[in-house]
DNA sequence: GCCGTTTTCGGCCCGACTGTTTTCAGTCG
């Protein structure tokens, strides 16, 4: 599939064209890049049925474009790109990551400190060299260092969401192996945490070294770092894998054989967090046991002549055997972190958190309103594929221009097209009707105004509202801006409700606790973002929630149907927030839900 | 460079914010 190869080239064309300022070209660009990335096709199968008239077919892609995909098929090059990188030859997607740096800046540090990458940046930066540039200044070159230092800190570390898919694909094929009879990831994968360093898996095999051959010469694997009988370790190429759609950094996968009866407590070695386990074999301890990724021992016959104890094992194919022995309720994955889960299992006052199928409808989608990318039609019926009751079309209202907001009059266009499809039958289920619900994604502007008319909101089921602008308002302003909105008695759920993107931005200031009491008392819905670079709220930020009362709403923010399936990050955030069912509104059927909202 | 219920040209990608600049360019959502 060379879609993504295809799609990033053309985003690098529009990066190029933004840097000589040349008009509208670059949006061109852009939008066939996303147009490539989000196709369910293979671009050369389309290419092979169809020809060049058939790369035409495709949204977004014209006679230009067309042959330059051709191009890219045939040869594996595209000149036009080729001759830009001649001209400026610089790494500009590590360049571009930093915040404040775009294409044009990109140029001029090229041309006049012929400054290539991040790391010669940030000497030229801290050489203070940057600041005398044209168009730069102090200011610039201190945020340059500040971005520069915020990347630093989250490298090395994986998006779940980039990472899960690769696991789960190697999972299988793993699991489709005769010789393999169990298999689980472990490490943070297991525990579902928002960012990776790497993946670890454990397998029960009667033939070990199967398992390794077939290990380290999986498609993806570029190096193997090292194979033993019963341990192997793997570099696997990112390309491609970003979900920025940038090119990623390789990460490494490591595999392990166990044996069968050692299988529950290596996964829950394996499993951490270190922490987490630190505790636990403090407990062992304290009963006289041994706990360590063989088993749960117990000593046997203690002689009195000082010798060695004989350990026997009382547990460890079963993993949650293992917590049974020590006197602890079982602990799940995403709970293990030492914040206080092993005390609660002790007392058997876990909470039951929220499961990965109790979710009944997603909040939070866009459609082609918005400039989503499919119609309000097909999100349902994705939706319902998903096994969902109810979907929520969220599009952007009006400040958002270039999301294409909607105003009021467009917004009542948008209602009739749904309240169509909610009668017209198409969407029954066996069970009872599929509901599509009228919302919108407004914007909570600077004063904490809402950008669209109260009319307009009245005439929703349900209202979100998020901050998209003026991210750097001082802290007591941002709360107060969003707890003005939430006394906006249209306003049911806030979305996003920090604004941190992973790897990219840190969250906006807000007093959290202020937040909280005013959602409390408006009775507003705080979102949990499933979307793998925002999960905001945070794990702590759910449990806080929870902890004030505060309901929650886990939605994915879908601008295209297959995003709806990042639902799971958002439950896995909701869990490790050890969020339980009764705390997320859109676990309940319609009637309830419908309840949660502040009108009737 | 793409697109068309405005169809082969002319519109599209807007507006706020920041920082640098003295009248505006670059970045971001």
């Amino acid at each position: 599939m060379k879609n993504q190869e295809i799609a990033k080239i053309l985003h690098y064309i529009a990066q190029y064209l933004e840097m000589d300022g040349v008009a509208f070209k670059p949006f061109a660009y852009n939008k066939a890049a996303i147009a490539i990335n989000t196709l369910e096709e293979d671009v050369d199968d389309i290419y092979k049925k169809g020809g060049i008239k058939a790369l035409e077919g495709i949204p977004g892609i014209g006679q230009s474009i067309a042959q330059k995909i051709e191009e890219y098929l045939k040869t594996g090059k595209i000149k036009y790109y080729e001759e830009f990188r001649k001209k400026m030859p610089t790494n500009l997607e590590e360049i571009v990551s930093i915040e404040g740096v775009g294409p044009k800046k990109a140029k001029i540090l090229y041309q006049k400190l012929e400054i290539n990458n991040m790391k010669e940046l940030k000497k030229a930066a801290e050489l203070h060299r940057v600041a005398l540039l044209f168009g730069f200044g102090e200011k610039t070159e201190k945020n340059i260092l500040e971005g520069i230092a915020f990347l630093e800190r989250s490298k090395g570390r994986f998006l779940l969401g980039e990472i899960l898919p690769v696991v789960k694909e190697v999972q299988e094929k793993l699991k489709s192996l005769k010789e393999v009879e169990e298999i689980s990831p472990a490490g943070s994968v297991r525990r579902m945490k928002e960012t990776i360093g790497d993946v670890d898996f454990l397998v029960v095999s009667n033939n070990p070294e199967k398992v390794m051959d077939f290990f380290v010469s999986m498609p993806g694997v570029i190096k193997v770092l090292g194979k033993g009988p019963t341990k192997a370790s793997v570099r696997m190429s990112a390309q491609g894998r970003s979900a920025s759609g940038g090119k990623g950094q390789d990460f490494d996968m490591d595999i392990r054989v166990v044996p069968k009866k050692s299988y529950g407590a290596a996964l829950q070695y394996f499993t951490g967090s270190k922490e987490h386990n630190i505790s636990l074999r403090k407990i062992a301890i304290d009963k006289g046991l041994k706990l360590n990724e063989y088993g749960l021992f117990s000593a046997q016959g203690r002689s009195a002549s000082g010798k060695k104890n004989q350990w026997k094992q009382i547990a460890g194919e079963d993993e949650k055997e293992v917590y049974k022995a020590l006197g602890l309720s079982y602990v799940e994955p995403e709970m293990r972190e030492n914040k206080g889960e092993i005390e609660a299992a002790l007392k058997g006052t876990l909470p039951k958190i929220i499961g990965y199928n109790d979710i009944k409808g997603d909040l939070h989608c866009h459609s082609d309103w918005d400039g989503g990318e499919n119609s309000i039609e097909e999100m349902a019926e994705a939706a319902k594929g998903m096994g969902h009751e109810y979907i929520g079309i969220s599009d952007h209202t009006k400040f958002l221009k270039i999301e294409n907001g909607l105003d009021e009059r467009k917004l009542e266009q948008r209602n009739r097209e749904i309240d169509m499809l909610n009668l017209n039958g198409k969407l029954q289920v066996a069970d009872g009707k599929f509901k599509i619900l009228k919302g919108c994604e407004a914007n909570i502007l600077p004063d904490g105004l809402i950008d669209i008319k109260d009319e307009a909101l009245k005439k929703l089921d349900f209202v979100i509202a998020g901050v998209h602008s003026a991210l750097k308002t001082p802290k007591e302003k941002m709360t107060e801006r969003i707890i003005k909105a939430m006394r906006n008695p249209n306003v049911d759920i806030i979305s996003h409700p920090t604004g941190r993107i992973l790897k990219r931005r840190d969250e906006y200031q807000i007093d959290f606790d202020k937040i909280l009491r005013a959602a409390r008392e408006t009775k507003t819905i705080l979102e949990i973002n499933s979307c793998p670079e925002r999960l905001d709220l945070n794990d702590q930020n759910v449990r806080r929630a929870k902890e004030a009362g505060v309901k929650m709403a886990i939605n994915t923010d879908s601008h295209e149907k297959h995003q709806m399936r990042f639902m799971e990050f958002g439950v896995a955030q909701a869990r490790r927030g050890w969020a339980e069912k009764e705390d997320i509104v859109n676990t309940k059927p319609l009637n309830s839900l419908m309840g949660m909202f502040k009108k009737d």
